[in-house]
Formats: structure tokens, sequence, C-alpha cells
RNA sequence: GCGGGAGUAGAUCAAUUGGUUAGAUCAACAGAUUGUGAUUCUGUGGGUUGCGGGUUCGAGUCCCGUCUCCUGCC
């Protein structure tokens, strides 16, 4: 078994997980940082292991267009390409194809489409994603889906969920790396029976793990939670679940409530980026005028290497400017507050608290 | 002192022979961001067109005076 529950909550469906990989032990519930190109922007493996970081993202999308696989093959896989000795998870490119390709072409054998770069034509399927993923080499792959818009028609949605079925049995012959597991992607937009009905397709082929695709992608909060709800009952207790996409703290707890275990998104990084910083009481716009003389930490009490050593207004400067600095700081912030969150839901999931902990939590 | 040139948003510059509410780009400020977009997107504010007169239905534009800066000459 590469996944054991460790405690189980007693007022929800919140569980305390622990993750067995080819590259160490995940606790969970985790969130994973997303390092599409094989480097969490800005940020350096050994920041992420500082930074508590559990699990890094790669992209089968993403890299198989540049570098491509023969570069990737040639250094010996992602985790040597990258030098991060830890656990990575592979997304299967099928996202990608849906949020950033363009001219692209469904067949039964995948799509066709071309790069969001330079145009050039690729084609990416279940056996095209699964080889790529092993050439990668990561401890988790997933299988190649389609994630359907919102709003979707529900015959468009029954269509595309039958396919994304079949492509996930297919995944799931395809060759893999060594002690490489295969997550299924549970998909069928905001109709609660076609998730149901995916879902137990999906058990039925049997994987190492479950996730909830197709959410955020502009649906309302209530219907994503719908979703989640709709998919998660329906998937082994004795197996990861992992929502993907999702980063926001009462968000992820609201679905650790519902039986979530692993989560990813760009949130955390992408903010970081564009000047705002993660708190436990909100998000903040360090580069506002009114933080210009803030010699206090970007989060009070939060023990980060950017607030342990920098002020507000330093930090706040270095945006301004532009310094790439400014950038990797409150991104070292915002994933350290990420991390740490989601180790004080473990704790309280631990210690029995974990009520309390979603209650406390601000209601945006 | 004399000649020439230039003064328009915080900055750099537009604005047809004089013609609607003087625009653009940066900057500033605000918001967005959910299986990645650092250098992205959306929005907002900002002007006594150096100052004072004059001509005209109407002046950033033409005329006079004046101030400042640049430049050349003595």
């Amino acid at each position: 078994m590469n996944f054991e529950v460790i405690k189980e909550d007693v007022g929800s469906e919140a569980r305390l997980g622990r993750l067995e990989t080819a590259h160490g032990t995940v606790d969970t519930p985790v969130f994973m940082d997303v390092g599409t190109l094989g480097s969490v922007k800005a940020l350096e493996p050994r920041d992420l292991a500082e930074l508590g970081t559990q699990v890094v993202l790669g992209n089968t999308y993403h890299l198989l267009l540049r570098p491509g696989p023969e570069v990737i093959a040639a250094a010996g896989g992602l985790h040597r390409f990258m030098r991060w000795d830890g656990p990575i998870l592979t997304d299967s490119g099928g996202f990608q194809v849906f949020s950033l390709a363009r001219m692209r072409k469904f067949t039964e054998e995948g799509c066709r489409f071309n790069s969001h770069l330079d145009g050039h034509e690729f084609f990416l399927g279940p056996k095209e994603s699964m080889a790529m993923q092993r050439t990668l080499g990561s401890d988790i792959a997933m299988v190649f889906d389609e994630c359907l818009p919102y709003p979707c028609d529900r015959a468009r949605a029954e269509a595309s969920v039958a396919r994304t079925v079949r492509w996930a049995e297919r995944c799931r012959g395809e060759p893999r790396a060594d002690g490489q597991q295969v997550f299924g992607i549970v998909q069928g937009g905001i109709y609660d029976d076609i998730r149901r009905r995916c879902a137990e397709e999906l058990v039925k082929i049997g994987f190492d793990g479950y996730a909830v695709g197709g959410v955020s992608v502009g649906e309302p909060e209530e219907e994503m939670y719908r979703a989640v709800e709709a998919s998660v009952p329906y998937l082994p207790k004795d197996r990861p679940r992992y929502v993907m996409g999702l980063g926001v703290m009462r968000q992820m707890a609201e679905c650790v409530a519902r039986g979530v275990d692993m989560f990813d998104c760009v949130i955390p990084t992408r903010i970081a980026r564009h000047g705002t910083a993660i708190t436990r009481s909100g998000n903040i716009a360090i580069k506002a005028a009114k933080y210009a003389f803030d010699q206090g930490p970007v989060e009070e009490g939060c023990e980060c290497y950017c607030c342990r050593t920098f002020s507000r207004s330093y930090v706040r400067h270095l945006l301004a400017c532009g310094e790439i600095l400014g950038l990797r700081l409150l991104t070292i912030h915002n994933v350290w507050a990420l991390n740490r969150f989601m180790a004080d839901m473990r704790a309280a999931i631990a210690a029995g608290t974990f009520g309390e902990f979603r209650r406390e939590l601000p209601p945006a």
C-alpha cells in the first residue's frame, strides 16, 4: 500500500495520511508546489527543502515543448535534471491542451495541437503522455484527460467523460518508470451523476490515487464544492485523493473536510510575483502605498526567511522597482505560508481540533 | 547685452491651414490571477497648455509683453 490513513476526523471527512513515493514519504493533507518547467519559479531545491515543500509538480506539456524528452532523458530524468530529490508529480498535459494550446483537434487517440510558443504542431494522447511521464520519471503520473470548460452542456460532458475514462484505461496499461504511481482523474463538469459514474469507472480500472479535475475553471465556488462532493465519496478511502488546481486556504480546508488529501496551485507563487502576500488573515498587496514606510514583516508572527529578515517597506520597494529579489522573497513567504497552513491543518486533525481550525478561518 | 530655439500630466512627447470634452506611452494608484503568466491583464486618478494681455464666434496653435531653460555671438 502506498497510502496509509493515520487518523480520521470525527466531525468531517478529513483525514491525516502518509503517502509513500519512490522519493520519500508525504504527509497529507499536502499542498504541492507547481514547478511547471522543472523549477518552482524563483526558488531553488534547497529553498524548497527549507520551506517545507514536500512535492513538486512538473508538467508534461511544457517539458515536452521545452526542452523536449531527449534532453530530460539525457539528464536521467526530471529529478536529476532539476536536482530535486523529493517526490515529483507530473501533470499529464490534458489541462494545458485545454488551456494553452491553439488549433487543437481531439480524436480518439488524443489531441493534435499547436504549441502556444511558436505554433509548432504536437500530438499528445494517453500513450504519448505516459511515455513522456515515464521519461520524466515522476513519482506520480497523472492520466491524460480532457478538462471540460465551464459552462458545458450535458451531452458534451457525457461524451467527453466517456473518452476520458477510455483514456484513463489506456494510461493504466502503458509502461511506466520504476516505482511510478498513476492517478486517475474524475471529470464530469457540474453534473453530479456523470462525476459519480466517472469515479466508479476509474475505481474499476484501479489507480494508485484519484484526482478531482475540472474544478476552478470559472464555476461559482458552490459548484466547485458540489463537484468535489459528487466525486470523492465514490473513491476508495484507502487511496489518496487530489483536487487539482486549488490553493486558496479556505477552499483547501473545505475540501479536506470533504475527504481530500492533496492540492496544487499556481496561486501562491504567481501572486507573489505580482506583489501579493498570502497571510492567515487574507491576502495583502504589499505593493500598496500604505506599506511604503512599514518596518514590520510581511506577516506578523511568520517565521519564514523573508519575514524574519526584511520589512514590508523593503519588500515593497523591491517589487516597485522590479527587482527580482522582491519576487523571490514574496515567493518564499507565500510557499512557507501555505506549507505552514497545511502543517497546522494536519496538527489540528491529529489533535482532533480540525473543526475549530476550520471555523476560525476567515470567510474570504 | 544681442540673435536663435524650447516651455503641454510626475517623466518623455502628440495634437491637421486656429475648430468637439488637449491625447499616447511610461510612472503612480487600485483590482484581478486557481492541473503557472516574473517582466501579464483590467481599471482609476492626474492639466489654469510657464505667466499676463490681445485678435477671433472659437487660441495649445496667431500677435504683444514677461519669466525660465538650452544654445550661439559679443
